[in-house]
DNA sequence: CTGTTAGCGCATTCAT
DNA sequence: ATGAATGCGCTAACAG
């Protein structure tokens, strides 16, 4: 887009107006304003009257050249359709918020490459960026998070990066074992994006839980990680006859049961689904979906606890490992036949 | 939160750096890297090659504070939890990165302070805010509107301010005559947040509807705007005889649905349900709801161009208002005996 | 075509 | 306790 005009600032107010309607010079008003202690109280007053009459507040921009300091952070998702980054950035946003921070956000659309860009671009108009479960392959994050200090990763881990994460492993453990004590035998997993973190967590979970019950099959189906994928995947479920899918987030699940059903399947008499994150909607599907409850919100709000510490200048929080809770609901019942 | 230590920028490329490196001024530098085609070809082929070496970027703080223009906007919704909202929020998120323009995003928790004071505080970091379905009350936000300048409108409107928004009466409307075709004739409404402006225009359409369709009973019953509410208010639907639901959103509708299933209520067989959105889950309930599709991409998107035009200084574009479409899904059947 | 100079608006030395 | 001067990093007007 062409590049619009210098911007009209004469009618701004400044801090030299405020100065001189209180016969001080920029300096005291500078203190005046800061709360600075030197300044005498009545000539505080004066200022803050001045300021006032003239509705003055100093400019963002300006404080942030001079204090290297924009008071701003940012956040960088994948997706901002998914429900779980939208309750990350809703947690993070509140807790900023709560500490007088603003939030820029941006959305990679799932590109490495626009993650690496954005990263790098919102870095440079912030103090610091939240990575959320970045896509970037592990040896290039370790390099670009170096250059981008300070950082706080998501779901992820670099370094002596702070991050917060949750527990994948031992949360899908626990969805097998609940599976397993209802009578499943014979189960198949809709894979998400293949080769990324989630879904490898994912697959591990699986590997050591079946070497651990050799009488428990787990057939890994590749589906995606949206509504669609879930409902393309149920010929595939439905052909597998396994008495049990577990869906690689609530997405899949969802798209899942609503196919299924469509199908004359009934859940959970001939078909239990469990799906993973516990968003909102996941109570309300019809039944109730058994998941696992990622605390999103939480996660993000400890990663601006994260943020702030290293802004601070503290020692980095410890990196902190969240467990998504079972939440046994209605789609999950016993194998049948 | 303690002030942060002043940062330290010692490490940082400087302008100056690339142009000691590359052998010239300042000036050549900036013009070089800002394609200035006054700079001799040659010459800017060695600055940006000092730059690249150097891996130096201008500073955005400081190009905001000389160009008077921070190239980011700012969005306050009342809610980052509203699906809605978040996909007004994607929509426009999306558009203004297309145009190399950086997101601030701020919640205002549905609080009408929240809403002023952000409002002020992020406009001052920001080239112009969009306000998504402010809260203030109208004669408040004509009077916000005039200091924000430039401003965008989402789902209100005041003065000569660009707007885009949803016709809620006219789709409500449809809504109503899908049900009426159908046979309803009792129907109840699960009323939002009262004196709201959503709220209202849905109450108008009602009343204009049930004027010229003396057949048709409309009751209100106080409700919500979220799932809770609408399961909340289940028992009073069932209680009411009514053939029909109209929920003020597609979350109360799923709330309903949810709720009105466990207590072995069939939809549609026994009670229709629409909602209003269209948000994504609404086409995975069971089963699928039927509901008006507010294009929320869409107006984000919109919302991006008019903010667009105000920054190139062009005329501010023409309102727009959007018609939700009605989307026939499960949730709706002929009325019952 | 290039270099020198002057701010953008503010916080903070340094003097007083 | 207050004012004058300096500079954050950069762009643009002004000379040459």
């Amino acid at each position: 887009m062409p590049r619009p005009p210098r911007a009209d600032r004469s009618t701004r107010v400044t801090i030299a107006d405020v100065a001189a309607r209180a016969g001080v010079s920029l300096s005291t008003v500078s203190r005046a304003l800061n709360g600075n202690p030197t300044v005498d109280p009545a000539l505080a007053e004066r200022v803050k009257a001045a300021a006032a009459e003239l509705d003055y507040t100093a400019s963002p921009v300006a404080r942030s050249l001079v204090l290297g300091r924009t008071q701003t952070v940012a956040v960088v998702v994948p997706d901002l359709g998914n429900p779980t980054f939208q309750a990350i950035l809703r947690g993070l946003s509140h807790a900023a918020a709560a500490d007088d921070y603003h939030v820029l956000v941006a959305d990679s659309a799932e590109s490495v490459e626009a993650e690496r860009v954005l990263a790098g671009a919102t870095r440079r108009r912030t103090d610091g960026v939240i990575l959320c479960a970045p896509r970037l392959p592990q040896d290039e994050l370790d390099r670009l998070v170096g250059g981008l200090r300070p950082v706080v990763l998501i779901n992820r881990a670099a370094g002596d990066v702070p991050h917060v994460r949750a527990d994948y492993r031992t949360a899908l453990a626990a969805e097998l074992t609940h599976l397993h004590g209802l009578g499943h035998r014979r189960i198949v997993f809709l894979a998400g994006a293949p080769g990324s973190v989630a879904n490898t967590a994912r697959l591990e979970a699986i590997a050591s839980f079946v070497a651990e019950h050799p009488d428990t099959q787990v057939t890994e189906i590749p589906c995606g990680v949206d509504f669609e994928a879930g409902a393309a995947a149920s010929a595939a479920v439905l052909e597998s006859e396994a008495t049990a899918a577990l869906a690689f987030n609530d997405l899949v699940a969802m798209g899942l049961l609503s196919a299924v059903q469509e199908n004359g399947c009934r859940v959970p008499e001939d078909l239990s689904i469990v799906g993973f994150d516990d968003i909102p909607f996941a109570r309300y599907t019809t039944p109730p979906l058994t998941t696992a409850a990622v605390p999103a919100t939480e996660i993000g709000g400890q990663a601006w606890a994260r943020m702030r510490e290293l802004l601070e200048g503290a020692e980095p929080g410890h990196p902190l490992t969240v467990l998504p809770e079972l939440t046994v609901r209605g789609t999950t019942g016993p194998a049948r036949g």
